[in-house]
DNA sequence: TATTGTTATACTCTATAACTATA
DNA sequence: TATAGTTATAGAGTATAACAATA
């Protein structure tokens, strides 16, 4: 007691929820990673590497895909056009819809954020053995496989 | 091509880090919960569990652990004061620094969080088997045992 | 002189709403 | 009437800098 205001003791001490987990380590490669190092901001490496990943994906997958709203996924492409790393084209059978894709100049830019972007979860997996970190990744993607992130709609 | 401009083709487009893969998952769990639902904000919660996990923590670790800078954690705090979840009190042996910790009030209303954090944690990770839950929880508990997320500095 | 916590402020990120065009 | 994309704006979240108290 404090000042007359009961403290929690014992019960649930340990066992961090995976949220918190997920939160913590997520904002550790955050704060790791700079622009400098990387070439590019995360939420362009994101945005390519998920581009890269499935190629010709339309503007609307995109933004569900790696949650950025649709107003926010606009900007962000105008900006990765104009850097001239990605590229949207109408699509020809419903002309209402962008299809995006990474051009050859982006996959390199990609590629040389990627080197930077392992030596951080280097840093930041260090407890893992090898075996441990392809778990973790082979857990993450199948846990991703199905569930969208769930962009906000309008 | 499009308009003159080399697309990217082949190379890497599967295998997506594990940068991308924690951005995606952690957002699918923030676009899913409200603040209605868990009765405090997110980052409350976050704070609260991880206090509860580490009673009488200083304000300082508690900001380095969580990712919060030193700053945004007074406030975050003063609030968790207010709604009389959380108390903080000198260390009498450093008069400098804060204690923390959890006040059998905040200890339910985070129990009761967690009951709805895990209705979002089941939909998010629905793909996973439980076996495969009990891993991931696993591995991103010991990779965060050893790497603080590393609060910036002033 | 360095550390902990606080305050004030500026900046970035994200979400909301209204609009255009296509279906 | 609904959907994809765009624009403008407001709100939430986060970082930077200067300061007070204590070591």
């Amino acid at each position: 007691m404090i000042a007359g205001v009961p403290i929690n003791r014992g019960g649930n001490t340990g066992e961090a929820g995976v949220t918190v987990l997920l939160t913590q380590l997520t904002k550790g490669i955050y704060r790791r990673t700079s622009e400098a190092e990387l070439g590019m901001r995360l939420k362009d490496f994101v945005a390519l590497a998920y581009m890269r990943a499935h190629s010709g994906i339309s503007q609307h997958e995109l933004g569900e895909a790696i949650g950025v709203d649709a107003n926010n996924l606009v900007i962000l492409l105008n900006e990765l056009e104009e850097t001239g790393w990605a590229l949207r084209r109408r699509d020809p059978d419903d002309r209402r819809r962008h299809l995006v894709d990474v051009t050859s100049k982006g996959a390199a830019a990609l590629a040389k954020a990627e080197g930077a972007i392992t030596l951080v979860e280097d840093e930041v997996l260090a407890a893992l053995s090898a075996s441990d970190r392809a778990t973790l990744a082979r857990l993450l993607a199948k846990a991703m496989d199905r569930v969208p992130v769930g962009a906000a709609q309008n």
